[in-house]
DNA sequence: AGGCAATAATACACACATTAACAAAATCTT
DNA sequence: AAGATTTTGTTAATGTGTGTATTATTGCCT
C-alpha cells in the first residue's frame, strides 16, 4: 500500500526524493509506535528499552556507561538523558553512581531487576523484529542498510564546498 | 560510515534485522533534525512545515482540511493537532474556523502570510531534499520506497493467524 | 421519533525531543 | 602553576508524541 493511500492523501507526492524522505520518516514512526505498543505491557517505552539494550550489550562486563556515552549512542542531546535516567532510576531499572575516576560523570548500570526484565523481553523483541523485517530477504536488508547509510552520510554535507 | 561508528558503539549490532530497523530509525531522526535546523531561521518546525505543505497541496483550491484529516495525513493522534494548530494560529500561519456543514469539525486554512512564507521556503526545501537524496539514483530511490513500503505493510500483521 | 453508536475536537497526564544557560570538574596551554 | 578551554550533567522553556476521558454533534436503526 502506497504512502498516498496509507495517509489518505488526495494527491500523490510529486517529488520522488521527497517521497523517499517521507517513506523513511513514516516507516520509522510506525516502527516506533509498534515498539511502544509491544513494550507497554512490560512497563517500558521504546526509548527505555533501547537504553537498557545499550547498557547490556555495549558495556564491558556490566561496567555501565556514562550519560554522555548513552547520549552519543542514542543520538540525543545530553540534556535528555538526565530526566530519562531519573524516570528509569525511579522505576528501579537502572542505578546512577558518580564515577570515582571522573567526578563530572555518572555511571549508569542495569539493576538486577532491570537485567532480569530485559532478558525476559529480549528474545520476544528479537523475534518480532525478525518477523517484521522478514518481508525483506537478507540481501535486501543489507541493501536497505547501505542506502540509508549513504543518505545519512549526505545529510550533513553542505551544498556549498 | 556504519551505524556502529556513527553512534560510537563498542560492539556491532548482531542481528541484521535489528540493524535494518535501527538504520531506519536513526536515518529518520537525522532527517528530522536536519529539517528542524533548516526551518528554524524561518520560525517553523518540521512538523509545522509538513502541516502547511499538506494544507497547500492536499486541499482542493485552498478549501482547507479538517483537524481529523490532518491527523490522518500526518499519522499522529488527533489530540496532537489541537495544540499544534493553537500554536500555528497564534503565530499567524493558519486560521481555524468551524465547519458550517458539520459543527463538530474545524476547517484549517493557510493564512495569506502563511502561504507567502511557505512559497518562499518550498523551493529551497525541495532543493535540499533533492541534494540529500541525490546519493541514490532514481531507481534506488524507488527501490528504497518499495522496501520501506513492504516493511510498513508487515508491521501490523500479527504473527498469529 | 428516539435512542445508540460513531466521529470531531479538546483536556489532562505523561514521555521524550530540542536549545540555551549554568556550575563543577578535568584538561590543555603557556 | 595559573588561566583558559572543554566536557559532564543539570535545569528551564518549548514543541511534539502517546493514551485516556469528556463533550458536542452527527448519523444509523429499529
Amino acid at each position: 500500500m502506497s504512502l498516498e493511500l496509507e495517509l489518505g492523501l488526495k494527491k500523490p507526492v510529486t517529488l520522488l526524493a521527497h517521497e523517499a524522505l517521507l517513506s523513511t520518516y513514516y516507516t520509522a514512526s510506525n516502527l516506533r509506535k509498534k515498539a511502544g505498543q509491544f513494550l507497554q505491557p512490560f512497563g517500558l517505552t521504546d526509548v527505555q528499552f533501547n537504553l537498557m539494550m545499550l547498557l547490556k550489550h555495549q558495556s564491558s562486563q556490566g561496567d555501565g556507561l556514562t550519560q554522555a556515552q548513552l547520549s552519543s549512542m542514542m543520538l540525543v542531546n545530553r540534556a535528555n538523558i538526565t530526566a530519562l535516567i531519573d524516570r528509569m532510576e525511579r522505576a528501579g531499572f537502572v542505578s546512577r553512581t558518580s564515577s570515582p575516576s571522573d567526578r563530572r560523570s555518572n555511571i549508569i548500570k542495569l539493576t538486577d531487576s532491570g537485567r532480569k526484565l530485559l532478558e525476559k523481553i529480549e528474545p520476544l523483541y528479537a523475534q518480532e523484529v525478525k518477523r517484521i523485517m522478514a518481508v525483506l530477504i537478507e540481501s535486501e536488508q543489507k541493501r536497505l542498510i547501505g542506502m540509508l547509510e549513504k543518505v545519512r552520510s549526505n545529510i550533513n554535507q553542505n551544498s556549498k564546498r
